[in-house]
DNA sequence: AATTAATGTTTACACGCGTAAACGAATACC
DNA sequence: GGTATTCGTTTACGCGTGTAAACATTAATT
C-alpha cells in the first residue's frame, strides 16, 4: 500500500538521521506540523504496519528506522508522475519547468555539466 | 479541493478534446478502467463541484468541458513532487532520471537542444 | 396518455487518511 | 508495594475516494 503524505513527513525525519524515538520524532516535526503525540504514534504504526519502517526495542521504548530507502519511494512518486503527466519521457518535464521559469542559475549549468558528463562516459 | 486521482483520468479525456458527453466519456475510458457508467456520472459531479469542469446543456444531455486547464494542473503537480523530493530544484530531479537510466537518447538530445536555446535567448 | 428509454442526481458503502483520545502495560519513584 | 509516569496499542471519528446502485426527470415511442 502506498504512503500517505503525512506518512511520508514522518518518513523524511527518519531518512535524515536513524534511528530515532518516538519522542525524537515528535520534537522535531511536532511543532511545524501541528502534530500531538498521538499523530505520530498513529503514523509510526501504519508505517510499521506497511512494512515501510522497522522498530527496535531500546529498554522501554522503541526505536524507529526506515526499511524502504528513499532512493526507492522517490523513484515511484517521480516515475508515477513522469508517465501520468509527460507520457513517461524526461525532455518535456524539463521543458515545463523551463516554461514557468523554474530553472535557475545553478540548475541550468548543473544539467549542462551532467550531459556533458552522459557524452563523456558514453562516446 | 485537490484533484484525484480518478477524477485525473477523466480530465485528461477532456483535456483530448472537448466538450464531450457522459455517453462518449463512458466510452472512451470505461473499458479500459473498468468503470461502469454510475461511477463515470460521478466522478463527473464531483468535478462540477470542484469547479474543475463544466456542463452545458446540450437537449437532454450536458456536455462537459474542463474549467481547470492542463497546464496548471500540471504545474501544481510537477511543483509539489520538485518541492516533496528534490528541494525544489530541477536538476537533482534530472540528476535521479539519468541515475536511473530513465533518460532516452531522444530525452538526451533534446535537453541539449533546449539548453542551447536558453543559451541563445539569453546571451 | 402510458410506457419505455436515456440522462442526470442522490444515496450508499467500504476503505484509507488525518488527527487524536482512551486504554493498557511497564517502569520509576515514594 | 502502591502510585505516578512513560510508552506503546487500540479505538474513534469525520472526510475524501473509488465504485456503484437507486431514484428522479425528461424525452421518445407505442
Amino acid at each position: 500500500m502506498a504512503i500517505s503524505e503525512a506518512e511520508a513527513i514522518i518518513m523524511e525525519v527518519l531518512w535524515r538521521s536513524s534511528p530515532r524515538s518516538a519522542e525524537e520524532i515528535l520534537a522535531e516535526v511536532g511543532p511545524q506540523q501541528g502534530w500531538q503525540e498521538g499523530t505520530v504514534k498513529s503514523l509510526l504504526n501504519r508505517l510499521l504496519k506497511k512494512k515501510a519502517v522497522k522498530a527496535e526495542r531500546d529498554g522501554r521504548r522503541y526505536l524507529y528506522a526506515p526499511r524502504l530507502p528513499r532512493e526507492q519511494y522517490v523513484s515511484q512518486e517521480s516515475k508515477g508522475l513522469l508517465d501520468r503527466l509527460f507520457g513517461g519521457r524526461v525532455a518535456p518535464l524539463v521543458a515545463h519547468f523551463s516554461e514557468q521559469r523554474k530553472l535557475s542559475k545553478k540548475d541550468i549549468a548543473e544539467l549542462k555539466k551532467l550531459l556533458q558528463e552522459l557524452d563523456d562516459e558514453q562516446p
